[in-house]
Formats: structure tokens, sequence, C-alpha cells
DNA sequence: TACACTAACGAACGGTGTTCATTAAAGAAC
DNA sequence: GTTCTTTAATGAACACCGTTCGTTAGTGTA
């Protein structure tokens, strides 16, 4: 009935309890998984609290904020990015299996795709140095140093913009009811058939990586064709 | 003293007034106003029904809800997207011009992208008008429907990335006093310093946006190559 | 044993979007 | 021209949110 952890029903005095309720690490992975279950409605921090079987209240004294919960929630997402290609595969191989496990964690987890798009990342998170990870990584292949920012904003855009298709196309843009929408409504719905129980816009995912890498390797290579040159 | 609209400073009693002081068109226009003059915060019903001398509650009269008003704020940015090329362009050279009045018109209002990228499109709206002229100036140029809401969702996903880098790469990703992240801030200085004023990443964007292009002509030329094998 | 520190409770605070009763003008019906 | 419905303003709430603060109690150190 007790010691579950997660779920102490009963009151609890106020003061500092014997054994220890809550941690980071706790708060963000219950913060995820409410996140997950209910959405982006219904996830507070009165919500988390309460999943944790504790007052609002207490959870300020282990994070400063709602934004500081979001930054480690995007830290367990980040964690499971695959960044060992890097250094070890050709640029655009490793570049291509972060792509494809960006997008994968967080497709895993649709509401917070929106969530986290918006937020700027925190300093001195696993999130930067992720970024610090990719950025060298393409650096050492030989990019230049002011292309890099422009390649990783560029294919991270696709790569957010696909997870959100993947996430809920059928709200983003349903041509539901709407009258003079022929066109789309084909579309939509020809798409929608093509699928056929296939994840939705993975196999848009994978036709868009492979042009933006297809394209970036020409960009490169010409590149190094101008310094040659010179 | 009075009848200037926009800034009845002094008391107005209850009922309704002899010349009309609100209208859906005039609260979307004062609200994306708000919106770039304040950014995200400094933004609500409050803020919009005081600059235009009103009180809060007077607003849903006309409008149903802050989501209303977003969607309205929509609609007057998608309205300046270019949609003239469609029918009369080929179709890569339609769907540049589209791409590049998407970017500029997003661009020109900074703090709606993280906002307008997460909200649904309302249906009825002039926005759910230009996916279908889009979808549809597509279709005509001879791609099939199933692959049409890819395109669209994969060029459109690059479109709003950039904006958001062009809005506020300083904000989202800033290397500053970070330790450890040597490459991030080398690659970080030499864009700054190689953009030297240039309106920043709108070079990115130009790359990017043909490296998608050149592999979309590709993917229909191939597919046309199919059809003609049958 | 004394004292600082940590971490819970519980009651607030200021802010938000929104609703509702009230009031008064506009426009339609007879 | 009077009456009635509709429209559109005010102003006072409501529920909810993230957050702060005073209080209480257990933990670890001098």
């Amino acid at each position: 009935m007790s010691g579950r952890g997660t779920n102490v029903q009963h009151h609890r005095a106020a003061g500092r309890p014997s054994v220890a309720v809550l941690s980071r690490g706790l708060i963000f992975e219950t913060a995820l998984r409410l996140l997950d279950e209910r959405g982006e409605n219904g996830f507070g921090m009165r919500e988390i609290a309460r999943a944790l079987g504790v007052r609002p209240s207490a959870l300020y004294n282990h994070v400063r904020s709602k934004e500081d919960v979001l930054d480690g929630i995007r830290d367990l997402i980040v964690a499971r990015f695959d960044l060992s290609g890097f250094g070890v595969l050709p640029w655009d191989e490793a570049l291509a299996q972060w792509a494809r496990s960006y997008m994968g964690s967080f497709a895993a987890h649709p509401p917070t795709i929106a969530m986290l798009a918006v937020q700027p990342v925190a300093q001195g998170s696993r999130t930067s140095l992720m970024y610090e990870a990719v950025t060298a990584g393409l650096m050492d292949a030989g990019w230049p140093a002011d292309r890099v920012f422009e390649v990783i904003v560029g294919l991270e855009s696709f790569i957010i913009g696909s997870a959100f298709d993947q996430a809920a196309p059928q709200d983003m843009f349903d041509p539901s009811d709407d009258a003079g929408l022929s066109a789309m409504r084909r579309a939509y719905d020809a798409r929608e058939q093509s699928l056929e129980g296939e994840r939705p816009s993975s196999r848009a995912f994978e036709r868009g990586l492979r042009v933006m890498l297809s394209g970036l390797r020409a960009e490169l290579a010409q590149l190094n064709r101008d310094t040659d040159a010179d």
C-alpha cells in the first residue's frame, strides 16, 4: 500500500521527510510521462506535484521554474541522440545517424516537440553539449566554420518539421468539412491511403533527408575544389 | 478629445457606443502590432484591450478566444504570401516564389513564428485556402497526389526553421559563457563575422532552398520516367 | 547539545483567459 | 413613433496558472 513513492495518498505532515521523496531526476521523468499521457494541457506544476504525492511548492526546492523542468525534459530526450558516428563514420553517415535518432526520439514524445522547438537551449545542459559534438564532428570533416551553423540549423529545421508532421498531421491541417478544398482533400486522402499502416511521414523524412544530404555532399565537394584551386 | 477610436482615455459608460470602436480586423491588426512591439510576453487580451481603449471583456463580442485572435493574425500574414506563380511559371519557380514570400512574411514579424508554428490551422481560414492553392498548383504540374503533402510539409519545415533561426539565433543557442563548447563558439563567431551585415541566415535559406528544389526536380523527373516506362 | 541546512506543507499573491449580469445604443417590426 | 430584439460596451467576478513565503520538522556538522 505504501512506499511506492509515486502515490502516497494520505496526509504527510510539514517538515523534512525521513526518506527523500523528490529529486530533479524524478521530477523530470514524471513530467515527461505526464506530458506524453495528457498532452500539453493538463501538464503543470500542480499536476506534476500530484503525481508525485507532494504539494506544488515542494517542487521548488529542487527546480527553479517550469522552464527548468522543460530543460530537464529536453535533456532526457537529447540523451538518446546517436552521436557515435562522428569521428568514426564518414561525416554524412554520422549526420544521417544523428538526424534519424533525433527524429525518432522526438517522435516518441509528440507533445514535447512543440514546447521544445520554441524554448531556447539552456546553458550548461546536455543539449548544448550535443550541439558541440555535432559542430566539432562537421568541422573535423572539413566543413568551414562559417557554414557549420547553417548546415545544422537547416537540417534541424527539417527534422523538427517532420517530427511535427509525424506527431499530429490530422490536427495541423485537416481539410475535413471545409468547402473549396478539393485538391487538399485529394492529396490528403491519397497520402493517407498510400501509407497503409506505415509510420506516417517516416517515408517523407527519409526522402527529404537523402535530398538534403546529397545537396550537402555536393556543396562540400565544391568547397574543396575551390580551395584546391587557390 | 473623442472619436479617435484607438485611444479614448477617459471613462466610457457601459452600453453600446454610438460609433463602433471595435471590429475583428481592428483587433487582429492591433494584436499583431503589439506582438511585434512587445514580443510574446506582454501580449494578452488585457493589453490588446488597453491599446484599443476598451475593457478586455468587450473583445469577446467580436472574438471567440485568444486562439481566434492568433488565427486572425496568421491570416494577416499569410495574405502576403505570393501564390501568383502557380499555373503561370514552372512549378519549381512558383514554389520558390511562394517559399521566399513565406519566409519573408514571417521574418517581418519574428514573435509570431513560434506561436503560429505550434497552432493548428483553423478551418475556413485564408490560411487553408493558401494550402489549397499550393496543393493544386503542384498537382497540376504533374506531382502525384500521394506525394504533394510531403513535399509541402518538408519544404515548409525548412522554411519555418529558417525563419526561427533568422528571428532569434542568439537566443536559441548562445555558447556565450559555457565551458567546453569551443567548436560551437568558433562556428558561431565565424558565421557572425562572415555575414557582415547581411541579413542573417537569408544566405543559408537561399542555399537550402536551392538544394531542396533541385532534389525535388530530380524526383519528379524520375517519377515521370517511371510512368513512361509502364 | 547547538546550529545551520534541507525539504516538506499550506496559505497566499499576482497574473492569465474567460464568463456573466447589467446597461445602453442600433436596427427591425408593427 | 413606439416596441422589441439584437448588438456591444462596462465591471465584477471565476478558475486556473506559476510562483513565493512563512512555518515546521528532520538531517548533518561543530
